[in-house]
DNA sequence: CGCATTTGACCATC
DNA sequence: GATGGTCAAATGCG
């Protein structure tokens, strides 16, 4: 509601601090995950099997690498911001909707249980830059979306959806670090899942059930309603006109393998992709079987 | 009608 | 006081 006036910050300065040369980094490694997605889309097109897995299983590496740099950038720009003065540049982006009938009055008299930036302290946490933060084959359940300084984009809050079933304390942070045709997603993981919610292993023929009703979630659930309409909005639309729900592929990956490896999170056709790729390596490396 | 999402309020921490 | 994280009533969708 009641957005809070926006102050300018001075310009900036005409020599780049070290900041500035690092959103500089930041900025241009972005663009280099752009052009390795659009490098990987058409090296897809080389008729020749060998040439093309080839091919796509360096740029599937490029793009890794180029990930793991942005986020540790981000990690840090994130630090450097929250101890010095940062220009936020412009607060605006997410539209938020926001629009309700009348006013909200609620009284409550309860005990809030976060604990603001210590979530770091002994907490197992996984940071992860990733273009499509809703597929990790978990039933995520959304409970807040944060403005937050100096980002252009809302925070996300997710919860496990089984945290009241089965107690699982996991939960995701997902934040829009910049917009385009394939914005990236700094995705933040806390806690491990204590469910049992990943799909199993093999028989995987069965069609699946809906989300909402699957104790076995195995459907990622692509609804609109599932992101913000301030993330990836554009790019679920595309996946949306193809189709809404997806049912996703059957790999021997563990979700900790997943975070653990340097693998991002992918939609279901990168899936599909990635696991063909590291399936070939395996097999071109010599270690046949 | 039930459930998931939205979104302002609330609260702890910095 | 500012900020980030969470709660929960209201809302909307299937």
């Amino acid at each position: 509601m009641a957005m809070r006036p926006k102050t300018e910050m001075s310009p900036p300065p005409a020599t780049p601090s070290p900041s500035d040369q690092r959103d500089a980094v930041i900025e241009e490694l972005r663009k280099g995950s752009q052009l390795a997605e659009f490098l990987r889309q058409q090296v897809e097109l080389i008729p020749e099997d060998r040439c093309r897995d080839a091919a796509l299983a360096n740029v599937s590496n490029i793009s890794t690498a180029l990930a793991s740099s942005l986020s540790v950038l981000q990690s840090e720009k994130e630090q450097y911001c929250s101890s010095s003065s940062y220009d936020p540049g412009h607060a605006s982006g997410a539209s938020g909707g926001g629009v309700r009938n009348g006013p909200v009055a609620r009284s409550r008299n309860r005990k809030a249980k976060h604990r603001r930036g210590t979530y770091g302290e002994d907490l197992p946490i996984k940071e992860i830059l990733t273009e499509a933060p809703e597929n990790d084959r978990f039933h995520w359940r959304k409970y807040g979306e944060k403005k937050i300084l100096h980002a252009d984009f809302p925070r996300l809050y997710y919860r496990c959806g089984y945290s009241d079933e089965h107690k699982c304390p996991a939960k995701k942070y997902v934040q829009q670090q910049n917009s385009g045709d394939q914005p990236m997603f700094l995705v933040t993981l806390i806690n491990d899942h204590t469910c049992d919610t990943l799909f199993p292993d093999e028989d995987q023929d069965q069609p699946p059930s809906s989300p909402s009703s699957a104790n076995n979630s195995q459907v990622l659930d692509f609804s609109k309603a599932s992101l913000s309409s301030a993330v990836g909005v554009s790019r679920l639309k595309e996946e949306e006109d193809a189709d809404m729900s997806v049912t996703v592929p059957s790999y021997n990956y563990t979700y900790d393998e997943l975070s653990s490896s340097s693998l991002p999170f992918l939609s279901p056709k990168q899936w599909e992709m990635e696991m063909d790729i590291k399936s070939l390596f395996r097999r071109h490396s010599g270690d046949g079987n």
